[in-house]
DNA sequence: GATTCGTGGAA
DNA sequence: TTTCCAAGAAT
């Protein structure tokens, strides 16, 4: 079997041996020198279900602070449903991609709703919860359930592009499709080998067939990797031409009054859905209002595009804040900075708001420039305790039956 | 099939 | 500094 290759797309005729060495050689490797501390590794499938969502698209090390805040919070399956989803986001505020913070809380509601007391059965019925799409589901059925159903996340790709010497574009339906194909060809035959193997295939991308630097020498599967015979096993998989970022300019407006400044929720859907945020410098609360001078400018990066937001601080010609509170209606809060902090906040607004009142956050940590001030760069520490009980102090008495 | 959706780590 | 992209899913 040395030195032999797994034809790509695998073909029955010859797949099952050189596919179960594969199986075998990384089962063996994960046992020995891949990852078993992760604090969702176990048995429990709504720890499973909770952490597979947090790493869509995010890197264990940004996820590990909070998991442990979010597990600490909601226990079960059946106290996050029981919460409002403001709370919700607040514990996701700053993790990104918020459409799964809203996904997580309605799964939560469909999953103790449909399988009172246990929990979705197979991968079929793992991914009837919204935001638990094919690759999650299936690595939640692999590790709960043992189910033998192939993943393929970003890792698990670039492993299988190099594998097969794969030159097309990994994220093209046609290629994606057979992907999935020769990952499927790849399992392990005993079920019982799902989880270390699934774990192994992550732990390979994550850890051995990095993007850059892939470490071939302590690989365990190096010997039938077509990319690694021909020497381009860092060229793959192929990156795309990217097109230039757009950039887009937003005008926030800081309507203070008496310590406390104006957030209104943002809409479900679009960047930033259901999050609270300052209104646009246009959009005053009720009442008159005079410019006071820019704040801040925040430059903020996505994927796609680049902010720039300025920040106008407004105030008040007459205070009545009590009679903007009512005007405004449930979807406008006035609230002290400290306060906002508790909310579910984008990652810019937290790190000015945490500058207002000079309290550290987690994982706040960038650049802002201040109006006045040299450019400074910031790094705060963890006040997870402190933040915490803000968050419990703001929710208290809100949860639903 | 192509877009949209966040943030931070790493080189 | 810039660039790429990470345990992808929904639209």
């Amino acid at each position: 079997m040395t030195g032999q290759e797994i034809p790509f797309p695998p073909e029955n005729s010859r797949i099952d041996g050189l596919a179960a060495t594969f199986a075998a050689r990384l089962i063996d490797w994960q046992r020995r020198c891949g990852r078993h501390d992760l604090p969702w590794q176990g048995s429990d499938p709504y720890r499973v279900w909770l952490s597979e969502v947090m790493l869509q698209q995010t890197q264990v090390r940004t996820v590990l602070p909070y998991f442990a805040r979010f597990v600490a919070r909601f226990p079960t399956v059946e106290a996050l449903a029981a919460a409002p989803l403001d709370e919700v986001l607040a514990l996701w505020s700053g993790l990104g991609y918020y459409a799964r913070a809203r996904h997580l809380h309605a799964a939560a509601r469909l999953w103790v709703a449909r399988w009172p007391g246990t929990c979705p059965q197979g991968a079929q019925e793992w991914a009837q919860l919204p935001g638990v799409g094919r690759s999650t589901a299936a690595a939640i059925a692999a590790f709960v359930q043992r189910e033998r159903v192939p993943i393929l996340d970003g890792n698990v790709q670039r492993v299988l592009c190099r594998l097969f010497a794969v030159e097309e574009d990994p994220r093209a339906a046609a290629t994606a499709r057979r992907l999935w194909d020769a990952a499927h060809a790849l399992l392990p035959r005993d079920p019982d080998d799902m989880p270390a193997y699934t774990q192994g295939m992550m732990d390979l991308g994550a850890l051995v067939c990095t993007r850059t630097r892939p470490r071939c020498d302590l690989c365990p599967v190096a010997e039938l990797c077509a990319a690694h015979r021909l020497g381009i096993a860092a060229q793959l998989p192929r990156k795309r031409a990217r097109a230039p970022v757009p950039e887009q300019d937003v005008r926030w407006g800081w309507y203070e009054e008496d310590g406390a400044v104006w957030l209104v929720r943002r809409a479900p859907q679009g960047i930033w859905g259901g999050l609270w945020c300052l209104p646009p410098a246009d959009e005053a609360p009720p009442g008159r209002w005079r410019a006071a001078g820019e704040i801040a400018r925040l430059t903020h990066r996505l994927t796609h595009f680049t902010l720039n937001i300025t920040v106008t601080r407004y105030l008040p010609e007459t205070p009545r804040a009590a009679e903007h509170a009512a005007a405004w209606g449930e979807e406008a809060r006035c609230l002290t900075p400290h306060e906002a902090l508790a909310l579910g906040v984008p990652q810019p607004l937290r790190r000015l708001l945490a500058q207002a009142v000079d309290v550290p956050i987690e994982h706040a940590k960038g650049n802002m420039r201040r109006l006045g001030v040299a450019k400074g760069k910031f790094e705060v520490s963890e006040r997870i305790d402190e933040h915490d009980e803000d968050v419990a102090r703001l929710f208290r008495g809100k949860e639903k039956p």
